[in-house]
Order: C-alpha cells, then sequence, then structure tokens
DNA sequence: GGTCTTGACGAAATCGATTTCTTAGACTTC
DNA sequence: GAAGTCTAAGAAATCGATTTCGTCAAGACC
C-alpha cells in the first residue's frame, strides 16, 4: 500500500496538496494531473484507518438485528444497504441474538470504530444508547422502539394485530389463540393488544402464549396450545417463524391449515411453499430499513430537526390470489 | 471518550504504561491498580481506530456472500460469526449480488480498512483478489472456488448433483430436467454434471436451463421447461431458492408436485412449508462457515502451511420423515 | 508605487494508540 | 563490592492521513 508520501515524493509536491487533491479542495490543474498520475503509478488508496482518526468520523453506519435468518430482518437490512450505497456509506450487519450483552458489545464496537451512525432493533428496553448517544452520534430505532430519545420507524402494530385477528374472525372461527413473542416487547405487545382487541370475547383459558420469535419457539407454542382442555380453531401468530414453526406442529398433529385457522403477523418466508389459506399481513420490511437509512443519513448529515417517528401501515394480504413475484 | 493520556494523567504514569496494562505486557501490581481505576472513573475505551493505524491490523474479518436473503449464506454467515465470536474477532457483512464491480468495491474496503482477512464466495472468476492478497491478507473462498491461490472450503458439488437426480430416476421418473445456475460458476456446473451423469440417457431437447439463482429465476425456467414440446416429468435444481421459484411455476401451472418430480441441491428454506415429496439434498451450511472461518483464523494467527481445499459432502433428506427442528 | 486581497501550497501539528529506545534501580554472581 | 543481568516504566518516534498556519506571489485598488 503506497501512502500519501510516496505519492507526493513521486509527484514533487507536499504531502498536504495530495490530501487536497483527493478531497477536491483547490489545487492547479497542473498539481492535480502530476498527483493523480502519480496515484495512479502506485495504485494509491487512501487509508481509511489514518484519515478515520484524524477525522473522527467514517462512512460506515452499523445496523443491529436480532435475527440474521430471519427475512423479516434481511429484508430491512437490504432496505438499509441500498440507501446507504447511493451515499456512499457502507453497512456493517451485526446479528444480537437478542441478547443485551451482546447488542452492548456491538454498541461499543460501533463507538470505538468511529462509526458515522447505528440503526438498531433494540433487544430490550435497558440497551444503554449511551455510549453511541453521548459521542454525538446518531441513532435510528427500527422495528423496535427505546425509551432513549432517538429517532425511530416502527409499523402500527397494534393494526396489524387487529386485521390479522379479524381476517380469522371473519373467515369464522370462533375461538382464536394467540402465539405471541417474548414478553416485554413493544412490537409484539402491541400485536397482543390488536388481537386481544379484536377476539377478546372468545379468549379461553391459556389462549395466549409466549414463545421466542424463532420456528421452534412456534412450534413449541402450538403444541401447548393444542393440549388444551377446549383448545382453540385458530392462532394469531405475531411474527413469521413462529407461524412456520405453528404450521408444523399442525401438520404433525395430522390437522390440516385448512380446518385450523392461522393467521400471522408478518410475511411467511418464501410463500410459494405456504399453505394458501394462511392469512398474512404484510409488513413492509425493506421500506422500513430504507426509511430509517433515510433519517440517519440526514441526521449525520447535520439535520437537527426535532425527533421523530415514523409508523408505517402493514397490510393484509389476500388470502386467495397468490403472488407471483418472488418471495419477499 | 477518554483517551489513553487522560487515563495517564489521572494515574500518575506515563501513556506507556497505560497501554501496557491493557495490552497484558509486564507492569507493576501498584501502577495496575492506579491505571485500572483511572481507566474505570473515566469510562475509558481504547480507541480501535488509533490502535489499528498503529498495528496494521484489525480484529475484524470480511464475509462477502451474493445474496443476503438466501437461507443458505445467512447460515452460513452464521457458522462464521459463532466461529470468529469466539476467537474475539467481529464479522462484516456485505452483500455482493453477484456483482463483480460490488465485490470490487468491498474488496478494497476491506483492504484499506485493515481487515484482518476475508472470506468470500466469488462472483465470478475475473476477482481480482490482488489487492487482498498482495497486502498478505489471508483469503479463503467458500462453497465457490477461484484460479487464485486461497485456502478454499467447498462442497462436493458433484456428488450432490448425482445424489438428487438419483432419488428422482429411483422413484421413477424418466424424463429429468435440470435447472442450473448462471453459466461459469464452478458449484452449479459440478451439480450439472452431477445431473448429466444420472440422468444423461434421459435427457431431452432443452432440459438444461440456465436462470439466475434466485426465486424468479427458477420460476421462469419452470414456465419455460413446461412449455417443451415434450416436457419432463420431474426436475432437478442446482439451488434451493430456484426450486422455490420452480414449485410456485409447478402450482401455477396446476400441477401437483406429488405427480412431478422435484429435486433439490440445498435444503428449502423453512421446510416445515415444503411439499413433503420435495427431494433435497441438505447442504451443511453453517459448517462451510465454521471451516471456513477456522481456517481464516488460523492463517490469521500466522499458519503457513500449503494451501488446503476442504470439501464437505452433502447429505440427501429422507423423503417421508419431516424434520422436527428449525428449518436451517 | 504601495497596500490589500486572494489563492496555491508547503511545514508542521494533530488524531490516539503502540513500540522502540533509554534509564534507573534491584538483584545476581564471583 | 564491582561488574553484569533483569525489570519496570518514562520519553519519544511511529502509523498515514487531515488541517491549521504561514509564506509567497499575482492581481486589485487608490
Amino acid at each position: 500500500m503506497a501512502t500519501i508520501y510516496e505519492v507526493a515524493a513521486l509527484a514533487g509536491v507536499s504531502p498536504a496538496t495530495v490530501s487536497r487533491v483527493f478531497n477536491g479542495l483547490a489545487v492547479s490543474e497542473e498539481k492535480q494531473r502530476l498527483v493523480r498520475d502519480a496515484a495512479a503509478r502506485l495504485a494509491f488508496t487512501p487509508n481509511k484507518t489514518a484519515r478515520r482518526l484524524r477525522k473522527q468520523s467514517s462512512e460506515i453506519i452499523a445496523l443491529l438485528i436480532p435475527d440474521i435468518e430471519n427475512p423479516f430482518y434481511t429484508a430491512l437490512a437490504r432496505g438499509v444497504e441500498d440507501r446507504a450505497q447511493e451515499s456512499g456509506f457502507s453497512v456493517v450487519l451485526c446479528n444480537t441474538d437478542d441478547d443485551p450483552g451482546k447488542e452492548l458489545r456491538y454498541l461499543q464496537i460501533a463507538a470505538s470504530e468511529q462509526m458515522a451512525g447505528v440503526i438498531l432493533s433494540p433487544a430490550s428496553d435497558e440497551v444503554d444508547l449511551g455510549v453511541i448517544v453521548s459521542l454525538g452520534r446518531p441513532v435510528v430505532a427500527v422495528d423496535r422502539t427505546t425509551p432513549y430519545p432517538v429517532d425511530a420507524v416502527k409499523i402500527d402494530n397494534r393494526a396489524a394485530g387487529i386485521a390479522a385477528t379479524k381476517a380469522l374472525v371473519d373467515a369464522g372461527y370462533r375461538r382464536v389463540a394467540c402465539i405471541a413473542g417474548p414478553a416485554g416487547i413493544e412490537a409484539t405487545e402491541d400485536r397482543v393488544h390488536g388481537w386481544r382487541q379484536v377476539a377478546g370475547a372468545r379468549v379461553g383459558e391459556g389462549y395466549l402464549q409466549h414463545a421466542n420469535f424463532r420456528v421452534d419457539g412456534g412450534h413449541a407454542a402450538m403444541t401447548a396450545l393444542l393440549a388444551l382442555d377446549t383448545p382453540p380453531d385458530a392462532v394469531v401468530t405475531t411474527n413469521n417463524l413462529m407461524a412456520v414453526g405453528a404450521l408444523q406442529a399442525l401438520v404433525e398433529a395430522g390437522i390440516s391449515p385448512e380446518t385450523f385457522g392461522v393467521a400471522a403477523v408478518g410475511e411467511l418466508p418464501f410463500m410459494a411453499l405456504a399453505p394458501a389459506s394462511v392469512v398474512q399481513v404484510r409488513l413492509p420490511a425493506r421500506h422500513l430499513g430504507t426509511t430509517a437509512a433515510t433519517m440517519l443519513l440526514e441526521r449525520i448529515a447535520g439535520d437537527a430537526q426535532p425527533l421523530r417517528t415514523v409508523v408505517l401501515r402493514a397490510e393484509v394480504m389476500p388470502l386467495t390470489s397468490p403472488r407471483k413475484e418472488s418471495a419477499l
């Protein structure tokens, strides 16, 4: 790796001039040419580390998500990446596993790496965003919120819960249960509220099951529901993967998803494979990502307007007509 | 952010001593205590950028994958991450979209960011690994290989292709077509060879379709196959997502996956949702990741043994018994 | 013609750690 | 007790860019 000094020596100018050329500052035509020629001959690339040390900031944004194997989050990541690329920023993806410890570690890395900003889906209310915020680096919460005063992009979760439940009730199901994520996460709580609001009167004992957000959690919860004295005849899951687990459990129990109502808040991954009878509330995952990235980039650019929370509306997918395009 | 100088001043020692304490070098008990107390009081975290500039290396490894929305690669990423974490390394995930341009950009970033090493699934044979290799940074190719002399972890792709095709032939299908990925990618070519070897005699005109690796590609290819004069009665796809697209096309054409044989090299994502009749060759994605990470970390640690290529064997999944665990 | 601007550009300081010298003292060893 | 190790720890150089501060020359203005 050639350095700015070698380029300067070859071009017969000072290192300062080389730097100026690469940063678009005023330099005469003549010297610009000399510098560019020398740089090309040496295959010079500016050392980002040195630049970062000096400038105290970089063109990297950190994206902290709970589960990289959940298509909802990869779609979100896609959105963030697309938007970041446009502005010449790179995205570092970090998988927190919903573990506050891991999350904190990544936040510290983001701080000590001088990253330009952070987009995260907080694992818990207790995340200490102080390490980042006190450095003056912008943070945007996405999908989930936090008590810290930061910008946020979220989904109208209660409406999504209502929509999912309503679709089942309208289809004639009577005893609608709910498989929710871990208690204490606002997004899932709100969806549960939506469910309760619609299914309220019909809710039996034990109809609300808490599970982790993954396939195995949905499976376990569904199994528990089926073992009840008066089992439900339909279920709403508050995320996509738990619906997969629930379907799995139904199939294993020999129950067809046609007779047992299933609704998911979130799209089943790779829909083509899902039973057509499953109700899905489509979440604008990619949009969530682009919106969050846009807000973050605005802050990075120095935008100082008051804190914003953008709420995106989810959309119920029609039951009958399978979509033509890709599954996400 | 407190610096090493402030800590030194507060502790009444020199900055060098503070550095030594944090790097586990010889320092008296007494001063160690002083330094740690001061550091704690100031909430000091060493500035990674400064350290990296000085040491000319970091504890970050770059992982370049073609498609972050493909569960095969996220599982692989998971493997890399798990292994890296154990050794205190962080992983930066980069999505190349199979675009050599993007790939090169990320490689340059890896170089100018002093990343410790790179694991990649090359988008094409023409990737210029020179930028990384010439810096003496280790590189491991994963899933796909490259003409550059680097360590590699791959799958026995021909065997996988053979296994998938054989399962269909054994099940009684006669006219087995193949939906392959883009020409020129070794992994998919090898799988095609496997298919040809088994299905050879029975291959009709146009039975080999090339597509992109995604759902829409599989869909288009399947549609083309069905439009042939003598359409096949079964198909092998050389990756997971194209199988999803193929199934989609079959459903749309009103053909049940029970009557039309489908085999995929790779696991269908979220299997619980897939028709039980689909043959799947399970690829050890996560293993691929941990193995690659292990090799890379060994090289980073200075291991200088000759280049290695590790070949992992895929495994045909039993048709009938659905797995109990999570889909990946 | 003399003072004032203005602009290009070099010298040197700076960012915050690591690391190489150096030095001073403690400890062996004969 | 003199000469020869060690060891802890400070001073200062170093990594490679950016940026402040000056300098110098060319052009503007009265």
